[in-house]
DNA sequence: AAACTAATAATACGACCGTTCGTATAGTTT
DNA sequence: AAACTATACGAACGGTCGTATTATTAGTTT
């Protein structure tokens, strides 16, 4: 056994972190299903079989895959609004950061999640339900950072209409800034829509993140 | 050559819409890629080699399917809309048709484009680009229809923005029905945001085509 | 240094992929 | 009836897929 750190194997752990890096943008551009053990492995130049040794099936390695991807999601758009206090603020700061996240191409392909959502989407079986079980995280985050807003009375509006609306605006502008040429374009045409919305929403005289 | 019914060919033709009539179905489920040439030929209980010859290549098979949804889309959703006159009810018709499109399952697997768009939207190719021209074709009608019911005095809002939202309600509602049990509340949420969105949209004094 | 174990690699398997080829059939044209 | 063409078929190709088995390497422990 090697040393250990934390509890983890050093050199299994290493590849492991360095197969699931890559698997997160291969999959954000090709799918879980187009990300195949024998390309993965030639990209990294190793073994297929010693790859598949680290997950045992393919569908773990997509089940990994997503673990990964959510990890790095929750590092870009939501630590930062749970840097900010509850409220108005954190609301439009966690909108704001998922906008960046799109826009800025965390993963080569857009949004991880809205890719594999779709590819799975009316599928069955485990990876369906893992990600139906993240969608209902992310949607549940919004909705409860509306409803801390609305009780610091910043804000007057149905919590779970809003998240809708809201979540609408961040994956619309990411699928037209795949099929679009004039990325920046679609991405502020959103952030107006966005702080429409939210204007609307707001309490008369509550003072506005972006003014 | 066979008996020609307006210009085509009638064997061929009626084979071939049958694998196109199954090859939508398949690839709302499963993608462009998802569809293969063996399981469609299996499904159809025709020879591999046979579907093949009608089409030449994978690539021809998955524009030929991407049409033949066009179709489909066309008449589930635009040709219903165009029957009404041109203005405010027009656009609301248009976005009423798509939820029901989306919401009676025309396609199997929710929203054809929805899903192969994002399939396709990260790579490039000819496949990639045709989707893209069908996305344009279509925010564009919403546009268009936006802007003759501004050119008619019932609605003020800028086309672009008022099409770019009600699309994303559209996206989001067939992606969300698709991760959820409660299919009816999502479109009825969905319905409920296009609604006020519209109201707010509309000149002071206009009649509602929902009132 | 020997024993042990975790990590990686080599090799092979059957299934399916898109594609090609040669051939048979059926319907049309002359 | 003969020539021709559209359509469909079965078999096979090289390649890649996910997976299993077996061997080899590297690192730790004793």
């Amino acid at each position: 056994m090697q040393t250990r750190t934390d509890g983890r194997l050093v050199r299994g752990d290493q590849t492991r972190r360095a197969v699931l890096r890559r698997a997160v943008d291969i999959a954000s551009v090709d799918g879980l299903e187009g990300l195949s053990i024998g390309r993965l492995a030639g990209e990294l130049e190793i073994s297929k079989s010693g790859l598949f040794a680290h997950f045992g099936s393919k569908e773990e390695l997509q089940l990994a895959t997503i673990r990964a991807a959510r990890r790095i999601y929750v590092d870009a758009v939501v630590e930062p609004a749970l840097a900010v206090e509850p409220g108005f603020g954190r609301l439009w700061r966690l909108i704001e950061s998922w906008l960046d996240y799109s826009q800025r191409r965390v993963f080569p392909g857009g949004c991880f999640f809205a890719k594999v959502s779709h590819e799975f989407g009316a599928r069955s079986g485990p990876v369906h339900d893992f990600l139906v079980s993240v969608d209902r995280e992310w949607l549940g985050l919004i909705e409860q950072c509306a409803a801390e807003a609305r009780a610091a009375g910043e804000l007057t509006a149905d919590p779970t209409q809003l998240a809708f609306e809201l979540n609408a605006f961040c994956e619309s502008a990411n699928l037209a800034s795949l099929l679009r040429d004039e990325i920046d374009t679609v991405f502020s045409r959103a952030r107006q829509s966005v702080r429409t919305r939210l204007e609307a929403a707001a309490t008369p005289g509550a003072t506005l993140p972006w003014a």
